[in-house]
DNA sequence: TTAATTAGTACTAATTGTGTACTATATATG
DNA sequence: CATATATAGTACACAATTAGTACTAATTAA
């Protein structure tokens, strides 16, 4: 199924949730109270964030918690995703994929799904966290935010 | 994981095969045969299609098999996606999403994930089946094929 | 020293995906 | 009309992935 793991998403939520104090640590039990994911949860996901991107960086002890290290403009959704899900391959004949595709000696789609994934990836990559938290809001970007659609050849 | 199930993959490979011989009907053993898909992956799939689209059609009995009911550009990568794994939703807080978002009291993302799900979806809408099959041949389609960028405002 | 906090790891249950199998029904052809 | 060839429908077992929970170790501000 084209479908993202519930950890992804409750990672933009926390994400979005530190990005509203800037250079101030929050800790997993502040975001899971402020967010209602559970606290399990909300500790698993950064700490699957820290060892796996640069997203925020954690402090421990007493008045420590995480910290956003970019603003979230410049947070792309797919650095999210990335991070949780790994590399985006949507079908096993694509480059980045581990598995090869085992019938390629057969199929005559010669790893074309290898551009579909390129363009949805490179959508995905126009969009930031901060797009994600103000889709609505017409003040929340500079004027019109526009994406850039890509092209198939 | 933003990941297509493998019989979407195969139902690509045997539409593909199927728009070679337009009119003909090509039965599932044929097909097992020419994609290297095993035979019962193949009759699977296309029970499958036949029963959530109208992509093809089915003849039974002798000389019997599957056609193909448009040419291979008038078919979307969406139908053949959504055919196979039902409608596209990145997160249970989309639209025609099944369970909705059980926490959509306190979730301050009120369901932007929605825009995210109509790009990506709209994306793979503009890319038809020949596209896929054709994506490296300059002569496929008449002059440059250009996909529309769908932007987020 | 203590309480708060992240780091690392491990486990179980639920969900989804994959491949295989069987029986029923339809049909072209000799 | 008999037969071989096809699709239709359903069911199941195994594998892979995801989700949720739990525990222990290491760090640090006060």
């Amino acid at each position: 199924m084209l479908k993202l793991n519930k950890m992804t998403d409750y990672a933009v939520v926390c994400l979005g949730m530190l990005s509203r104090k800037p250079g101030y640590p929050m800790s997993a039990t502040e975001l899971s109270k402020e967010t209602g994911i559970t606290l399990y949860t909300v500790q698993k996901l950064l700490k699957v964030i820290m060892s796996k991107s640069d997203l925020i960086s954690a402090h421990r002890g007493v008045l420590g918690g995480y910290i956003l290290n970019r603003n979230s403009s410049e947070i792309s959704v797919v650095e999210i995703i990335e991070a949780l899900e790994g590399p985006i391959t949507l079908t096993s004949c694509v480059d980045n994929s581990e598995n090869l595709c085992e019938s390629s000696d057969i199929c005559f789609l010669g790893g074309k799904w290898n551009k579909v994934n390129n363009i949805i990836r490179k959508t995905l990559n126009d969009i930031s966290l901060n797009d994600l938290l103000n889709f609505d809001n017409p003040f929340a970007s500079s004027g019109e935010k526009e994406i850039v659609v890509n092209t198939i050849n």
